[in-house]
DNA sequence: GGCTAAGTTGACGTAAACGTCAACTACCTT
DNA sequence: AAGGTAGTTGACGTTTACGTCAACTTAGCC
């Protein structure tokens, strides 16, 4: 099955350009996060569940679950004309950005130290082969 | 239970001062993560293994798997007297570092897109005081 | 209009990371 | 030495995020 509109993907087109299964398509789906169009019972990927799964792919790179990532894209398209819901809207984007700020020094933290440690160990290949020319 | 000298710390106190429970610890444990030393049958934890407590809470916190942690971990204690243990390990750095950097980017790029969102929805609630004032 | 490949919906299985008893054992205190 | 508090080892339960059939429709092609 191959779709004939430029940015209209089947399922399979889409988990092929995406590099994840057409099972976690339908899951991500069944949790609410993708709403995709259909054409009968098929189902039709257009270029907003693109860049939906997109930015779900790189919640689960950072790290968070699919419920997390769920609120997250709740903050593209909450409605902007409602006065409470910007309220809301702007508490849940000040907090997930804290937490990305204290996650981000947590990479840093780490990206340190590794680096150090590969320093160490660059220091230590050149003392061993320092005294295998000494002997 | 309480331990006599300081630096030496029981599981109760350890996961109180972690914010864990004592069975996460006990089973970071039967993962090989941890390897406490035992007064009779109790475990007792020292500086070490709080170092290495932390270090396992902060790859948590960057959403690595315990045993993404277990290898990482092992990067702190390899014997850098042994040359091709240090290129194993130079590897392993590198490609770690690899990750973490590609993970900083897609940090960055959602701290970017979130302080984008909130603006827009400052902006919005200005506009509507202001219409609110002109009314 | 019939075949085959692709898509759909359940239902069940699974791995990771613990939580939750249960049944003991070990300490420390009085 | 008796009892309560902590600690220990299984064993089983649970949630998340899918994988894996199975049994059916559906769609496009000749």
């Amino acid at each position: 099955m191959t779709s004939v509109m430029s940015d209209m993907l089947t399922i399979t087109e889409l988990a092929r350009e995406t590099g994840i299964t057409a099972r976690a398509i339908r899951f991500y789906e069944s949790k609410g996060l993708l709403t995709p169009r259909r054409a009968g019972t098929t189902r039709i990927y257009t270029h907003r569940e693109r860049g939906r799964l997109q930015l779900i792919l790189r919640g689960k790179r950072l790290g968070f679950s699919l419920t997390d990532i769920g609120e997250y894209l709740d903050l593209y398209d909450a409605d902007p004309t409602q006065h409470d819901q910007i309220l809301l809207l702007l508490d849940k984007v000040n907090s997930r950005i804290e937490e990305l700020k204290s996650q981000k020094v947590d990479l840093d933290d780490t990206l340190k130290e590794l680096t150090s440690v590969r320093e160490q160990a660059l220091a230590a290949m050149q003392e061993a082969s320092a005294q295998a020319i000494r002997a």
